[in-house]
DNA sequence: CTGTATCCTGAACGATACTG
DNA sequence: CAGTATCGTTCAGGATACAG
């Protein structure tokens, strides 16, 4: 548990993961899908994935640089636990029973 | 998501719901149970999962003070999430296929 | 017993500017 | 395009002492 949550750290490292479950971008797509970090702040959530095995980065040759990053099949398997970490935040606001009924999904 | 995440704010945040989980138990308790915490953390988590509605305090009349922590209906159903948190760490070395066959559980 | 008050440190965050 | 360097701010966390 501590594992996954040091792998989770950090208040964007989530929004970023769910990005890329959507499949994998380059760093300028993230940056506009993700607008309120800064640049500082995706690189190091970046590497940090990188370092936990959960993202891959792909650069290719060439000009301009391009790079891909994707999910690793171990950052695949943090689908589930993301939709744990949304599923209760949807029905926490509700005392008991009475479920929001749609199988709303993250993605 | 970030209503969960901000309900299991801080490092230390998931063991003690954790804790809860297994029971109720009493400031004193909890103090035992997880060492590594400081009274003020202590303190601090408790009333924050307070206020994030997870937690229960109730306490009891008469001196010595007691006072027994539960978790809410709401601070139950956040078992599910934190085994799927377990459940990544665990498995989350292996590269692929061939996870841990045992179904441990975090309680 | 059950906490709160205070002070300190280190780490994350955010903005901006700059490099390969 | 894809980042890194630097700097200042903010905030969680740890230790200790004190209070209801």
């Amino acid at each position: 548990m501590e594992i996954t949550l040091a792998a989770l750290h950090g208040r964007w490292t989530t929004l970023v993961v769910r990005e890329l479950l959507r499949g994998d971008h380059s760093y300028s797509e993230l940056r506009v899908a993700l607008p309120t970090l800064s640049d500082k702040v995706l690189s190091d959530r970046l590497t940090q994935l990188g370092e936990a095995g959960v993202v891959e980065r792909d650069r290719q040759p060439g000009w301009p640089p391009r790079v891909r990053y994707a999910l690793t099949p171990r950052g695949q398997r943090l689908g589930p636990v993301l939709q744990a970490l949304w599923d209760w935040g949807a029905q926490a606001p509700r005392e008991d029973g009475a479920e929001i009924s749609c199988g709303t999904s993250l993605l």
